[in-house]
DNA sequence: ATTATCTATAGATCTATAGATAATGC
DNA sequence: ATTATCTATAGATCTATAGATAATGC
């Protein structure tokens, strides 16, 4: 609940052609009090009244004026929190990042402890959990679908963040594929990096379908029989 | 190249509670010309252009302004050719539906006439034959990743005709599976439900990621290895 | 005479800044 | 004294309509 700004004073560094000769006692610069007690929580509400808004509309069609009136301030009170559309928009997705999993995978039930599958199911299971997981947030699944789209588009403060998410996600997919590979559970003729791209495809795709028809589709289930594909899971 | 509309006059259905009694000869309603020759041109150029503003900006930051300035004419000119920026989106799209990639699948080559696999390969070959295709027009995979995903905002005019694009390709790729599985083609085990939908998101989700970095992925590798998996295709 | 095109503009936005007042805390 | 909040507003959009003029074709 601390706010990681603990109000310390943070001047820039000084540029380095500038000579050292500053009177030591001189405040050159007035000391910043930093926010109040109330400010956290108020920040916390705005990025949660811009998480709706920015899922049901897009960030380009959002509206400052429309987040504040949920949040019950004025348009430019929450500019005075968030200097610009852009930051808010970058304080929405940080907060997205943090959106976890209650983990209570029970994959491992019935298996014996010596079953040289078990890495493989771990796996599948971390990904069919979080699947699962996620649909009880589906304002989640929406926010990332609708800014992940619109990324793409000219100018989008999001291009970045998804590129590299995608990036960084594929990476450690590839890890944990390659070391199932060495312990021989990653079916023959698997490219770890195909296979990487293509759990996020799968995942990317499969939520996009559930979103316009959640009865359609099963999240969880297609993942998993993608997963029981490549990897040794027991049925 | 004939337009659709051939100009001649369509009246509305008369309401049926009016009483039948018009004499013949009266043109209550004046005959309606229908468009000049040079309008149908004048149509598709402004679709075009809406098609790339579109894709670029995501249809609610499209502006008919920047439409109207790509086609060399005023705003009010083009809402004289499409009466709102929604029916413009609708023309838009169904110009998507319309680009169609050039078939030149050889894929069978080498496989032996009787070879009982043929229509597993054939149905794989459509799929990586239109992926490979879809990489020389960046901007209809773009001009889809971004409606689809704005979509399912609120309002939006493309949801109810993504909706139904994904209900309408789930069921044609479940026939096809189904034929394969009667055939004996199908993996077993592989539900042809979970699979029809795990082709379209896969496809979905690949295009995405090579939206933000087109060297990072193979978007016909990861299609082909997914068909792999399920379908008897020759190495 | 109908269609195509334009200018002007209504009416409704939008983000962001300026500057004043109220609340908080050193 | 600094932070938080508000009203007022600048300046730039946006879609769509009204109404006039030009081009086309029955």
């Amino acid at each position: 609940m601390s706010a990681p700004d603990d109000g310390a004073l943070r001047v820039a560094e000084p540029p380095a052609e500038a000579p050292a000769d500053p009177p030591a006692e001189v405040p050159a610069v007035r000391r910043r009090r930093g926010p109040y007690a109330k400010s956290a929580e108020r920040r916390r509400a705005i990025v949660a009244a811009a998480f709706d808004v920015f899922a049901t509309r897009g960030f380009r069609a959002a509206s400052l004026r429309e987040v504040a009136e949920r949040v019950g301030m004025s348009q430019t009170t929450l500019l005075h929190h968030f200097p610009s559309k852009e930051e808010l928009f970058l304080a929405v997705i940080a907060s997205r990042d943090a959106v976890e999993p209650v983990l209570a995978p029970d994959a491992l039930r019935g298996l014996a402890a010596e079953d040289p599958r078990i890495p493989a199911v771990r796996f599948a299971d971390l990904i069919t959990t979080q699947a699962s997981f996620n649909e009880g947030v589906p304002g989640v699944i929406q926010l990332y679908a609708v800014l992940v789209g619109e990324g793409v588009t000219d100018d989008h403060p999001g291009r970045d963040y998804f590129a590299e998410r995608f990036a960084r996600m594929r990476a450690g997919y590839v890890v944990d594929l390659e070391r199932l590979r060495d312990l021989g559970l990653l079916r023959d003729g698997v490219d770890p990096a195909i296979a990487a791209a293509t759990i996020i495809a799968l995942w990317d795709g499969i939520q996009l379908q559930w979103l316009y028809d959640a009865d359609a589709v099963d999240m969880a289930a297609a993942l998993r029989d993608y997963l029981a594909l490549i990897l040794p899971l027991p049925a």
